[in-house]
DNA sequence: TATTTTCACGCAAACGGTTGCGGGAACGAT
DNA sequence: ATCGTTCCCGCAACCGTTTGCGTGAAAATA
């Protein structure tokens, strides 16, 4: 079936040396002269000599795999961060093996499970939403080298890369306030979401810096948030007697709903009432008007986690500080908050 | 670090058997017998066994991986396909390898040999757009089990799982005619498509069935088909003497963008223009009107890819004969060519 | 010339699991 | 008592690569 592999031995017939020469040949190891190494390489070359992974792998107890748990790969975002973390691996010479806890802690820690018994050198985790009992994750952490990226929590002792929730969200309702907003409302996650927590963080500390009051019947918190949960929370919103005027949707795709039942309701965007989003996805730039919103570089984020994890694999000597790295997302104006 | 892995030498000397009478109890060889099984299983079991995957490649050349080459991961359709991909495979018990090629036929081949050189079971493809020289896609072909799935290619002679792009296309272009619609437009991509010149054949009957006459000027075809490349080709043809009465782009990213050019020029859809989009992404829900599409189901592309892939792995012995599985995509027509 | 150092390479073990083969023990049949 | 089976199990080789250690020859030093 498949063709005979070629391996060290078979080179180190042809050349008449032994395998460890032609091993430390190739891995350009002092001990072999010039002339040898040049043989070797050259006669390697031409037979398009590929070392055997799993002997190496077997050999060193690396594998070169690293494992990615996200929440939905059919998020956008999700897959222009899985984009920058296929870009570093590739670089830095890793493959990777990705697979989805669809939200479901249960599946995460199978997830985690499998990756470790595969072998895999270290792993990335985005965590799921309702991800109560880290036991797991510790435990998996404890065992080798773990970072958390985008959904990230605090609880867990490691190094964690997001971007800076709690100042973009802070910029947007800031921004709202700087058009002549002052009843801003907030659609957010209801607990155990650390992402939802910053940006709540950031729309608390907008309001304080400018004096506003909280208004309790302003921040509206769901299990689940969507494009549905947007339209019905637009809803609630809308039936309170003084209704905002500007809402913010820690979430593209509830900025959307809140777009779409605001329209039904012929209430106009902006001037009646702003939305301000977060995540730049592709709808944002779809819908009517076009969404105010934050723009997070997915792959900057990826690529970090990547270095980062990488260094922690190659460096387990030392016992590597947990950082937290936070960068950077834009605010990106439109016509949901402002009409030039 | 880690600590020490169990190995079966382990589970071994602490019962007093041999290794291989280890390997064998948890093979469930016919040559242990039940109570020596039970024991050896047992203890396994307590000390939490997991075979060393590298070991077992190593010797048995397997390694329960399948490699996944996608044009681009950031498609939302594209994601729904790895979902399904993942999900069938984690039943079936393999893991996947995935990686991008950005639509470059040399990073394509690249990632394949990458794979290869990995020593995956098999591989997964859906092509990049400009694939005309396949003969790396071949050579892989001849080492190694490899599927197409989605973005295939008549030329390469293996099993190929796609939706039935003619007749779902051909359904869609009825559908504006029913709707009575007579000129009408394609925007399609410029050869090397199957995909594109498979929506085209089916544009082609529909039209045939129908005893309309192909006008030339209204068939336009671009090189990569996007947003940006939608309303420029919309803007041409709204300058043509005889206007369509009906566009159907052969993406829903097109579709957005003929959409939004016929709004700036105040034509109104679907009584001026029609339009028909392919995909049903998250998109056509958000535009205005919403875009009559094609749903595929990424999900069962997916497992259904798997599926045969896993099957040829495991049955290298009979030649598998070479199928063309075709996956119903359905036509949701919405505000875009039909207001109720 | 005798001794040490340097250089360039080979030997062989090791990693963990699988498997062909062979063999001892128990049993039944002759 | 002898032979042939059957049942269980162990021995040892093997997969391809890496690496500690050893060694012979040449070169350098005494």
């Amino acid at each position: 079936m498949k063709k005979e592999a070629i391996t060290l031995k078979k080179i180190a017939q042809m050349l008449d040396l032994s395998t460890s020469t032609v091993s430390r040949a190739l891995s350009d190891h002092p001990d072999i002269s010039t002339e040898t190494k040049e043989k070797v390489r050259k006669l390697a070359d031409a037979l398009h000599y590929v070392p055997n992974i799993f002997a190496q792998g077997f050999r060193n107890r690396k594998t070169n795999i690293i494992g990615v748990v996200v929440p939905n790969i059919t998020h956008y975002f999700t897959t222009t961060m899985v984009r920058g973390i296929l870009e570093e691996a590739a670089i830095k010479g890793y493959r990777v093996i990705i697979s989805e806890s669809n939200n479901d802690p249960l599946k995460q820690t199978e997830m985690l499970n499998t990756m470790l018994q595969f072998g895999v050198d270290g792993i990335l985790v985005s965590l799921t939403k309702m991800t109560r009992d880290i036991d797991d994750v510790l435990k998996t952490l404890n065992k080798i080298p773990l970072i958390l990226f985008d959904k990230v929590s605090n609880k867990i002792p490691c190094t964690q890369i997001t971007i800076n929730d709690e100042e973009a969200a802070h910029d947007a309702v800031e921004h709202l306030i700087n058009i002549g907003k002052n009843r801003i409302a907030i659609i957010k996650e209801r607990d155990f979401s650390y992402t939802s927590e910053k940006r709540y963080a950031g729309y608390l500390r907008a309001l304080k810096e400018n004096n506003i009051a909280v208004d309790e019947k302003l921040i509206i918190s769901v299990d689940d948030i969507s494009t549905q949960q947007g339209k019905r929370m637009t809803n609630i919103l809308l039936s309170i007697k003084n209704p905002p005027d500007a809402i913010f949707a820690i979430t593209d795709s509830a900025a959307v709903g809140v777009i779409q039942t605001l329209k039904k309701f012929n209430i106009k965007i902006p001037e009646e009432i702003a939305v301000v989003g977060f995540s730049n996805s592709r709808r944002s730039t779809v819908i009517e008007p076009n969404l105010t919103t934050v723009d997070q570089p997915g792959e900057i984020i990826g690529k970090n986690a990547v270095k980062y994890l990488i260094d922690e694999i190659e460096n387990t000597a030392e016992n590597v500080s947990n950082k937290l790295i936070e960068i950077k997302g834009t605010l990106i104006i439109r016509d949901s908050t402002f009409k030039v």
